[in-house]
DNA sequence: TTTCTACTTGACCAAACGGTCAATAAAGGA
DNA sequence: TCCTTTATTGACCGTTTGGTCAAGTAGAAA
């Protein structure tokens, strides 16, 4: 079990982050959720900015590539991409993870902004290989597409909380997209 | 000059929160750009929180009615939304304020929650005031498309700086809307 | 068993933080 | 002019913050 330290602190400090923000998370609250000392830490890691990259790299991006890996090796690629997306407040209860940290640290930290646009760009490839998968034209475009207004009706699910009307958004889309 | 003292503060931590995000913004640096003491600024606000609660109200939602408002007010209203949201990139250079805060302190403060809901519903109405002007049907959930894209694009456009696919996006919106 | 390395401890630190306060100054009205 | 209210100063405070470090422990390899 002690080998697991290293994952035990990623995933706690993604929790961590991904509720109060990088900025406003402090290493104590991620310390006493994993039950080590802070020297244990910094054996890991050699700053906070470490571990929040840490964090960008192994699980934002690991689960990106994971969801939507999984659904381009589906057979209704494009159909289950929209499933998974109008299933959004479900599992991401805080928001979209990529976003969050987006916004709050792309003007803070050069090596978030970095790190934060290559995610992002995996995340666009990913989409558009789901949506060339089903013989559409633009798929980086449409990709693109796609993902912002996934992004937006997110943001406004969170501010108003109305599941029906975000569904409704992204199923509009699904419908003008094909 | 002396009772634009609360102006001046105001307009400075917007700058602050909008560029550090809030939790990231200490008010020293505010402080120094106004060109006060700590205390002066306790007389005006009883705290950083109370501080930003004033920026959302005052500069935030206020940005948003008058930039909107004016819109709303003009001959070609959509067509105007449109070449505004095109031309963000140019006057939001750090992101959609509203946008940015909600992402941040959503989940942190639910004072800043409360507030931040209900700019969005001012944002959401004049969009909808202006889709309805131009005699379009679903003027609510039409709103909800642009803002969703708008922002979502707005976004993408934060992480892979490219300006023609941003204006592109809002233009195919736009093309699709009417 | 010894040795080397990886890991963990817990006390410690300096700096930065948000916030307070009594005293003072300036403004405004009577 | 005097007086009251509003605004400003600057020193001060307690806490929290991210980060360090010398010492010790456990585990694996030899």
């Amino acid at each position: 079990m002690k080998k697991d330290t290293r994952e035990a602190l990623i995933d706690s400090a993604f929790n961590t982050f991904y509720k109060q923000g990088f900025q406003g998370a402090n290493i104590a609250t991620i310390l006493s959720e994993v039950g080590i000392n802070k020297g244990s830490m910094y054996h890991f890691f050699k700053s906070k900015k470490e571990l929040g990259l840490a964090v960008i790299k192994e699980r934002i991006e690991q689960n990106l590539v994971n969801k939507y890996t999984k659904i381009l090796e589906e057979k209704e690629s494009l159909k289950n991409l929209f499933d998974a997306m109008r299933s959004a407040p479900e599992t991401l209860v805080f928001g979209c993870p990529l976003n969050k940290m987006s916004q709050e640290m792309l003007y803070v930290d050069n090596d978030f902004k970095k790190l934060l646009s290559e995610t992002y760009v995996i995340f666009e490839n990913l989409v558009g290989q789901i949506v060339q998968k089903e013989g559409l034209e633009d798929s980086s475009s449409k990709a693109k597409l796609i993902i912002a207004t996934y992004e937006g009706a997110l943001m406004i699910y969170h501010l108003n909380q109305n599941k029906v009307e975000f569904r409704a958004t992204l199923s509009d889309l699904e419908n003008q997209i094909a």
